[in-house]
DNA sequence: ATAATATAGTTTATATAATAAACAAGTCTA
DNA sequence: TAGACTTGTTTATTATATAAACTATATTAT
């Protein structure tokens, strides 16, 4: 079939620009990802914790000038995903 | 931002799967939609009322050696929102 | 004729998901 | 030490996607 299924996990704006972020970047924190999504707090709060469920980010929790900092990085998992959901929805996209 | 909203009328598997068969094909029927998408009857029924709610399709229902016959072409909008929804989604794929 | 099956869809019911709003826990500053 | 700020998390509500059930008519078989 010429439409292949999406993953439903990076089928989702938020979702697939934090994804995308961190394919270039291989490491941002929270309000990074923050700054550059333009997502509210607790939006990035659950997706980012759908992403690493899914088996697609790595999450570090330290503290950086006594504040909680959160930093994320595609996993190998993600990065496959990834390449898999711009394969598929690029038949989408060709007229 | 780098990374521009995205139409939620289309970014949803089955209606951008019809709306990128129908750039194409200027007119299909539904059950010509049916077998190329893979869809259920029900959803592509409902999704089939979104798009043309949503001002992208056009649809008419006639008969057809005795049966009832659905056919969908894009309008205008539609084709316009297909391809800022294509202008939109590429940033997110670009690594 | 009429029962069974097929065609072409629509409607509805439910489960999931997306998101904003409210909350928490600690930090800085005046 | 009161008030505002930082960095997130949790929850509550709304919206959405989808399968299942239904409708209506047509065809085929008996």
């Amino acid at each position: 079939m010429s439409f292949a299924p999406l993953d439903p996990i990076l089928h989702n704006q938020l979702r697939l620009a934090v994804v995308s972020l961190l394919v270039s970047l291989e490491e941002a924190d929270f309000t990074f990802i923050l700054e550059k999504t333009g997502a509210t707090r607790g939006n990035l709060s659950v997706q980012i914790t759908n992403l690493q469920e899914a088996g697609y980010l790595k999450v570090t929790k330290t503290f950086k000038d006594n504040y909680p900092n959160t930093k994320c990085q595609l996993t190998a998992k993600g990065v496959k995903a990834f390449e898999g959901y711009v394969k598929a929805i690029k038949e989408y996209l060709k007229t």
